[in-house]
DNA sequence: CTATATTGCGCAACCGATTACATTCAATTT
DNA sequence: AAATTGAATGTAATCGGTTGCGCAATATAG
């Protein structure tokens, strides 16, 4: 009998002769119920295994406490590193998550935010795909008023409350880096899409390479998906091609895996011949050989960030509110690719 | 005004002068409703920005259309590779997804069970943490006929449907690899909580080396947490307590690589001097240098299936439904480090 | 010893969609 | 022409909590 039918608070209240209204008061630790009451209610509870019905209470409470997360994937690093930071706030908070994954495919990311409405989450944290270029899907949400933020993948045709890392920076400070190390003639991986992320990661490349009076050369800006074959792909089109190139700098670590292969394939001595950087810090470019210089974009941290704009802006009257935009500064990792004894310039050929 | 409320069916119903059963039946394609007014309906709907309210129609309904999922972390290819695969099966089937993590915690895991009752999801699909040894809140689920499956990390101790690989076979076989490679002297790496995946993999190791003539030592069995740091520790303590070994079987690949490292360190050639194969198949392991010989652990068509199970779970008569087990077969992945030129056994002397 | 507060709990409406059971009206049958 | 049928829609209960308001009983004040 009691298999069928869930408990509700009425099973409680009628078990206990009282009303369902004071069932739920004590449940909820109202003040205004007797200490013996509660207790004798929390007991029932618990006899006829009692779960309360969330969607009941989201019902007429307008607000289900859960978060909508949407990210391009889940199976990178970064990002279920910022899922995790967003969840450390959220949990603390009693709020729960949901993620959904975009897998960089634009229809499915509208999708999501559609079902994620429907499901009345209380707000939505969101990276968007490479391949979103229409923001009305944003907009719909900003015009229902709910809690919108974004992080590392932002836009700025729709104002909401942003977390980036500082790109321009990370880049700037890669490519400091590189010539710090010798290196002449530096070659940037970048996405054709340009996205945030990709266009202000160029402008620190060019910005550090005219710092130090070095010219920036279109020819040595290598456009790619970055996947791990592009880079392959690319390094070996730039051989093939007679590019003179002394170290790279890629916007994708998985690129620049790609890249390392390439050059260890052709014979090519990283760093001593070609310096090599990535972007992102994921986990595999400690374990490779040699190991990946990369920019670590502070993942966890971007998370919680994000977590507490979005609690700031659930509290918040919507009216006059002001999105912010927050920018968290990454942290160049020095690895084997790109360290060369310290003053020794100059020491491969290949570019003279 | 509308800003604050969200439209229901009862603004399209008083905006069209008519009920808001009709608009139910309307959106939801009720064959008793003209064509006439459904169109009106749905153009009423899309003028109002109507976004249907999910919360409501799952109370009403007692489904909620959403899967819980639950894996220690998705921060690991297998299990979110797993997602990807339940999700592919789910959205089919217009059901949608919900991921929590229990970051091998036992009180996170249960306290993330009752999370998903209460929000009254209409199954749970999961993988157990690696520290869960008391199985009530799987029985809770049970007791209240949710349909619920597990995978990977399963336990015999609760009737319910499982989606496994045969990771005796993926043993048995990166073994019998290892020993047509020449070495004879194999050691393993295992965890000392004896989850199936663990003990399964082990029995594998033992069949595969008494079949072959070859004796089982126990002192080449390992122990520990298998993460990275571990792999490395267990290398150099097992080089400087001087056992004698020419081959390493890692339950895990990040204790394998872990291993990697420490032997590169101490210049001992892979696989020349010693062979190594890992488990799990993670993307680093083509990465490494020299590449990782793993088993893969098919994710995505295992995810394919605990969906399945799921539905097929969902349809039945609890009563009369028995619970199945699915047994997959894993891939062994061959690479460079457990590959020598075949018939070339002994060729290093190891110890010294 | 009244008058006012406070405590403890019940009443009933409500959240938004769904659906079994009418009801209306026109078309068809007899 | 009355009766039957069926198409199209309306009525109202329901899912399971939540909460403003009200009322009785007890406590405190004056």
């Amino acid at each position: 009998m009691n298999k069928r039918k869930k408990a509700t608070i009425h099973d409680i209240a009628s078990k206990l002769g009282i009303t369902a209204s004071t069932v739920s008061r004590a449940l909820n630790n109202h003040p205004r119920i007797s200490d013996a009451t509660k207790k004798l209610v929390t007991k029932a509870a618990k006899d006829i295994n009692y779960q309360p019905n969330n969607i009941a209470a989201a019902l007429r409470n307008g607000k289900s406490r859960l978060i909508g997360i949407i990210v391009p994937t889940v199976n990178r690093n970064f990002f279920s590193s910022v899922v995790r930071g967003i969840e450390e706030i959220a949990n603390q908070l009693n709020y729960k998550v949901i993620i959904s994954q975009s897998y960089e495919n634009f229809e499915q990311e509208v999708q999501i935010v559609d079902t994620l409405l429907s499901a009345r989450v209380d707000g939505i944290i969101m990276s968007i795909s490479k391949n979103t270029e229409n923001f009305e899907h944003l907009d719909r949400v900003k015009e229902k008023n709910i809690p919108l933020v974004l992080f590392d993948r932002i836009t700025d045709s729709v104002e909401v409350n942003q977390v980036v890392i500082d790109d321009y920076m990370g880049a700037y400070k890669t490519v400091e880096h590189l010539i710090a190390n010798g290196y002449k003639r530096i070659a940037h991986f970048t996405n054709p899409r340009k996205i945030n992320i990709y266009s202000e990661r160029m402008r620190g490349y060019i910005d550090a390479l005219k710092a130090h009076g070095m010219e920036y050369d279109q020819n040595l800006v290598i456009e790619s998906n970055m996947q791990l074959e592009d880079g392959q792909q690319c390094v070996k089109t730039m051989l093939d091609q007679g590019l003179e190139f002394d170290a790279i700098f890629s916007s994708s670590d998985y690129a620049a895996m790609g890249a390392l292969q390439a050059l260890k394939e052709r014979g090519i001595a990283i760093p001593a011949q070609v310096g090599l950087a990535g972007f992102g810090n994921e986990p595999f470019t400690s374990f490779t050989t040699p190991s990946l210089t990369s920019v670590d974009q502070v993942s966890i941290p971007m998370g919680n960030v994000a977590a507490e704009l979005f609690f700031e802006l659930l509290k918040a009257d919507p009216k006059k509110y002001v999105p912010q935009k927050t920018v968290l500064k990454p942290d160049l990792i020095i690895r084997e690719s790109s360290t060369r004894t310290p003053s020794k310039p100059n020491s491969t050929p290949n570019s003279k």
